[in-house]
DNA sequence: TGCCATTTTCTTTTT
DNA sequence: GAAAATGGCA
């Protein structure tokens, strides 16, 4: 799918327009460097402009690079700009993920790493059901050890390199969770999986214990550039120091110098995720431990305007750890930041949906529009008044695809042909679809299995009795899938699982199982695209390098040196030619490595709603950020502590700097939160804002309308106010609706063509229904339809396919 | 064993 | 307010 650009003119331009700091990083000498790149400062262009300024000076080849990110996202668009700029073949690059490069590690060396070669990964569900399990094995208490505070405690140290051996033990909590640790630690090795943090943890180990392969992979990778250097872990920053070969574990002899240089790239002010174990620190420790010489600030912003600009840069310089940069732009000021002031979320939503709606009839596509809010559950009142509005959306976050219960499920099944010990996978399988096996049964099967030490369906020929005989029938089951697989392709053993394993059947069945079928046929689908997109097969030798990854030939250029080859992956001491991965197995990784976009339907111009979190690396003309109350941005959690409330303040400032032209912040006096109304005063983090940049657009006569005479909640004061308009001012829209806690009401215009009440009308999705009125014209027109297997729906006839049924 | 009712919890999240 | 998890009962 990277497919190269043939034509290409060779020394036409990689480093035309890059301004004097980009050029500089580009161009930097082979030497451990720092850029601090700035929101919107063009981090990803200096990032692949700088691997392929490297490959096509003839620095380096192909298979000299390794470059990092932390999701799969960004290492796409790493691939696709690389492809877009050298005639390369990047597929065969070390160019991925964290994890993806770790898995990648341990399939070529699993023998070395005490793997098996189809070691299985656990996700963040399959890894808690894991302990689960071990807990009811061990008649440990969930009440006090909950199993998720330990899956945080053991992610926790695996992140901080310890192993259960090495953990610091100084009370007898803490020693108990050291020996469920171990506990699990023997259950995934048992089973043959590995969790997130194992990857991580078992490839570092695999390079610091084996001198041999080490050293081949710090020949190898004379450059290796990380993304988002400030959300790297305790861990990762180990990993990276071991590759580069600095450290203690470099040369022992001393005849060996290594040679890998570091490129780290990240913004301390958008570190975001301290609370998954990020490390901010890793910047300045990298410059000290590094003997870092190149420091680079790219702190020109090609996105925003200067009020928008100011506004971030105001807020941020309320923190105080801080390497110190300053946004600044060429463009003007461009327009204000817009603020509103809502009675009620749903009022918020209201003026959200209509505020859009006129930036659509600007012109303004739909996708250039986000929303983003502090918390998932905030979506729901803005989802609820888009669809009133017949206004496409997409949510982002969520349930992803290859994390849906259905497709779990099947997954389950087809990693218990790979791998008959992950018990985690058979248990899942074993009663679902429901066959008579239950609690009681297990329970036996367990206690044999523990008793001999071995697996769950290695265990079941020791059973008698009902469940001996209901349990044998299910592994019989499964070994005829096992033979029926020999010779299949990847798509058709799916498929076959499917119909075999009474899955498909199940969820035909029930009434509410529509989707769940789409999904399954939707991992076929998956399953016949996966080959062509990883195609595991082997690269051949392209390019003339030699041990180090130093490419032979003279430049690119001067040779003729057709870069548009496979990438050669230099063999490592230990690797096994010809030995490949199964595709099923390699599709299974991709399931647990890369958990799939959240939603199928693509392409469609929706407006975009996600968390903050979520928006990092993104960029909109339009952005609404939603919510900005107190409580809950900043975070109730988060406000007690200084170093949790300056992660807020730089989620802000993420947010803040995703707007491109138009930035609107919203707050609301009240709030429903947990099924209960909440009264929130406004953020504190208006107050870091300068006042010049905003454009408070609250109408002067909002109020709580006499309804809720409550709380310290005011309305805001100061010069500000002098932008208040009223009813249908300047900006055109009569916000006065907004300020009553009910629904603006529909114009009604002449009805809809086409439809008439009483109708029948077919939906793709909901089926067969009957209409039941009707209002609203052109695209605000809505019908409302009752289908008899999912209720009464409105829907927006500009958005909802409907035949009409004769 | 499996279904239904009650209880409980509720930031952010990629891999 | 809603989903998930637990617990009791048929």
């Amino acid at each position: 799918m990277f497919t190269a650009i043939t034509q290409q003119s060779p020394d036409a331009g990689l480093l035309h327009n890059l301004n004097p700091e980009q050029l500089a990083a580009v161009t930097l000498p082979a030497e451990h460097a720092l850029i601090l790149a700035g929101a919107g400062s063009g981090k990803t262009r200096v990032l692949t402009t700088r691997i392929a300024w490297l490959l096509q000076t003839g620095q380096v080849s192909p298979g000299g690079i390794m470059a990092v990110t932390f999701t799969n996202k960004a290492a796409k668009e790493m691939m696709t700009r690389l492809a877009a700029m050298l005639p390369l073949n990047v597929r065969g690059m070390w160019i991925g993920t964290f994890h993806g490069l770790c898995n990648r590690l341990l399939r070529a060396h699993y023998k070395l790493a005490n793997l098996p070669q189809t070691f299985q990964i656990l996700d963040t569900q399959d890894q808690l059901s894991s302990i689960k399990r071990l807990y009811k094995q061990f008649g440990i208490d969930d009440e006090r050890y909950p199993a998720k505070q330990m899956q945080w405690f053991i992610g926790g140290c695996k992140e901080d390199g310890l192993r259960p051996a090495q953990v610091v033990v100084k009370d007898p909590e803490t020693r108990k969770k050291v020996e469920i640790y171990q506990l699990y630690e023997e259950q995934c090795q048992r089973e043959g999986v590995v969790d997130f943090g194992e990857l991580m943890l078992r490839s570092y180990e695999l390079l610091r214990d084996n001198d041999p392969i080490r050293e081949h992979y710090q020949r190898r990778f004379r450059h290796i550039l990380i993304d988002e250097f400030q959300d790297t872990n305790k861990l990762q920053y180990a990993w990276i120091k071991m590759l580069a070969g600095t450290g203690a574990h470099s040369s022992v002899d001393g005849a060996f110098q290594p040679t890998g240089c570091v490129l780290a790239v990240g913004d301390d002010d958008q570190s975001i995720y301290a609370f998954r174990g990020a490390r901010v620190g890793n910047m300045t420790d990298f410059v000290r431990e590094f003997g870092v010489k190149h420091q680079i600030k790219l702190e020109e912003n090609y996105r925003s305007g200067s009020n928008i600009l100011d506004s971030a840069n105001a807020l941020i310089s309320n923190n105080s750890k801080r390497l110190g940069k300053n946004l600044r732009t060429a463009q003007g000021p461009g327009e204000p930041v817009r603020v509103f002031e809502a009675t009620s979320d749903f009022a918020e939503a209201n003026w959200m949906v209509d505020e859009m709606k006129q930036l659509v009839r600007e012109g303004h596509e739909r996708k250039e529009i986000a929303v983003l809010y502090r918390s998932n559950a905030q979506s729901r009142v803005i989802e609820t008044a888009l669809f009133n509005a017949g206004m496409p959306y997409k949510v982002y976050g969520g349930l992803r695809f290859f994390e849906r219960a259905e497709i779990k499920n099947a997954l389950a099944y087809l990693r218990l042909l790979e791998n008959p010990r992950d018990d985690t996978s058979f248990m899942r399988a074993v009663n679902f679809p429901p066959r008579g096996i239950g609690a009681r049964s297990l329970e036996l099967l367990q206690d044999a299995a523990r008793a001999t030490g071995c697996a769950l369906s290695d265990a079941v020929s020791g059973l008698s009795g009902k469940a001996g005989a209901n349990i044998g029938a299910f592994l019989a089951g499964i070994e005829v899938l096992n033979e029926q697989r020999q010779g299949k392709k990847l798509k058709e053993i799916v498929e076959l699982v499917l119909k075999h394993s009474g899955l498909r059947a199940h969820y035909e069945a029930d009434r509410e199982g529509a989707d769940r079928v789409e999904n399954l046929d939707e991992l076929v689908n998956a399953a016949e695209s996966f080959v062509s997109i990883e195609g595991f097969g082997r690269d051949v030798v392209a390019l003339p390098v030699d041990e180090l990854g130093n490419v032979l030939t003279q430049s690119p250029a001067s040779q003729g040196l057709d870069l548009n080859q496979p990438v050669q992956d230099i063999p490592a001491p230990d690797l096994e030619t010809g030995e490949t991965l199964s595709p099923l197995a390699a599709f299974l990784t991709h399931a647990a490595l890369e958990a799939g976009d959240n939603q199928a339907q693509a392409g469609q111009d929706a407006i975009q709603l996600m968390t903050v979190h979520a928006s990092k690396g993104l960029e909109f003309d339009c952005v609404f950020i939603t919510g900005m109350e107190e409580g809950l941005f900043p975070h109730e959690n988060s406000m007690t502590d200084r170093d949790s409330l300056e992660e807020e303040r730089r989620l802000m400032y993420v947010a803040i700097t995703r707007a491109r032209k138009r930035l609107y912040l919203s707050h609301s006096q009240t709030r429903m939160l947990h099924g209960q109304t909440r009264y929130n005063l406004k953020s504190r983090f208006f107050e870091e804002l300068p006042e010049e940049a905003l454009k408070w657009i609250t109408p002067k006569h909002q109020g709580f309308g006499g309804g809720f005479g409550s709380a310290g909640v005011t309305s805001n004061s100061g010069a500000t106010h002098a932008y208040h308009t009223s009813a249908r001012g300047q900006f055109g829209t009569d916000y006065s609706k907004y300020t009553t806690a009910a629904a603006p009401v529909p114009v009604q215009k002449t009805p809809p063509g086409g439809l008439q009440v009483k109708q029948k009308v077919f939906h793709a999705k909901f089926g067969e229904g009957t209409v039941l009125s009707l209002e609203g014209s052109g695209d605000d027109a809505r019908a409302q339809i009752n289908f008899p297997r999912h209720g009464v729906k409105w829907l927006a006839l500009s958005v909802a396919k409907l035949t009409p049924v004769p």
